[in-house]
DNA sequence: CGATTTCTTTACGACATCTTTACGCACCTG
DNA sequence: CAGGTGCGTAAAGATGTCGTAAAGAAATCG
């Protein structure tokens, strides 16, 4: 599998499709957060900070493009639209709204995983490669690993998508509210106290000396930055 | 239109959907480079380095996902698959070969349109460097570092800001007065006092000789000007 | 359902950055 | 030539940010 642990939200109204969904993307090691209207789907997308998102366009309440303009005002998360209108203009609309694909109803199970695989192999990649190496640790973002000389570096949730999106920007530096917004959600956009905590903690696994950190850098009043 | 001059390659082996697409691709601006085997296609890929390319399955020479894998190993750009070939093992392997998207024939222009769009603007991404170069420092405006010959150098919020504002106005002077409210903000407009205190710590950490400033120049009793 | 991991909250010392204050120099002006 | 103005330099306080530790709350897993 390309992304363990990936989080998936599913804006779906029909409970059979969500079902199906559930176990399908499940069985390929996905987590799963289900929404059943446009409404919870907005909410859902901001409080679960999936890694992806699926999005049914004939919601009860709203019109599932509104979710993703919703959505894409504060992050860019790779959103496949799945919906029964097979129209062309359906599709653009989807498309400009900021969708990043767009599946029709009735559609093959191992299609959808294939093109979830590949939004998240692109949302992860950084602009070269997907192995870092800092001094004598490797991280692998795809698979969500960290070695050093071997011996495997266990890493929160949390702490991985911290150093994925440090990854994104290799060399750049990532403000507070960028990281913020990308790891809990635009709810904690100022918490500034969490990334303290957790750059120490990955600090402590990952650089050779923690009390003088040569990988992941601090830019007073900015944010942080990773460097190899 | 979203990215005007992007280069496209097409990869098909039908003159007809050739022409179709020449056409369709033209008249949104992009300029289209063609292929009509696999082995030219792989080789225009090369040289003409286009921003997204378009590649049939059904080449007569070779598999169009050969072309995949083999352009795969040298870059990253956009790929997007046309072809007849509806089952959904075959857009999982060209998935997995690093395709992007996949449409099916027949097609709609505008769907395939929409969908170029969508992959030029996730690939555009990260692509503009505002890069300065003062002697032997590099200033990058956009990842807020600079560099003299590998080293970094550091430089606390304030004296980026200052750096970036003038450098917004290259070449040319920026008064004090503009130069203090776009910092400190409008309260502190005569404070000119400030400038001086942060213009020499700036001219110690970029000029080779800070003592004769040769590009933090000041224009006495007007302002600040940075030349290259 | 209990145990372990993970996340959140709280608190405080250490430190970087910003602001303030002070003085020397060059230039112009009366 | 004395006094003023604008600029550069230096160093000492004030402010805010950061790092660290530890304990409480929540989620996860067997």
């Amino acid at each position: 599998m390309t992304h363990p642990g990936a989080i998936i939200l599913i804006v779906e109204d029909e409970p059979e499709i969500r079902r199906f969904l559930r176990t399908s993307l499940g069985a390929e090691g996905y987590k799963v957060v289900e929404s059943a209207t446009a409404r919870r789907g907005a909410i859902d997308a901001a409080t679960h900070k999936p890694d992806l998102a699926i999005i049914d366009l004939g919601l009860p309440d709203f019109d599932g493009v509104d979710v993703i303009r919703q959505i894409r005002t504060w992050s860019p998360m790779p959103i496949i639209v799945l919906s029964a209108r097979a129209q062309e203009a359906s599709k653009i609309d989807a498309f400009e709204a900021g969708a990043d694909d767009y599946v029709t109803k009735p559609f093959g199970v191992g299609e959808l995983i294939a093109r979830v695989k590949v939004a998240l192999r692109r949302a992860l990649r950084a602009t070269t490669n997907h192995l870092i190496t800092l001094g004598d640790v490797a991280i692998d973002i795809e698979s969500r690993s960290a070695t050093r000389d071997g011996k495997s570096i266990h890493m929160t949730p949390i702490e991985f998508r911290i150093v994925a999106c440090l990854a994104n920007h290799l060399g750049k530096v990532v403000m507070h509210k960028q990281l913020l917004t990308e790891v809990w959600g635009p709810t904690h956009a100022s918490d500034t106290h969490y990334l303290r905590i957790y750059l120490k903690q990955l600090r402590d696994k990952l650089e050779i000396d923690p009390v003088q950190p040569r990988h992941f850098i601090t830019e007073t009043g900015i944010g942080y930055r990773l460097v190899e």
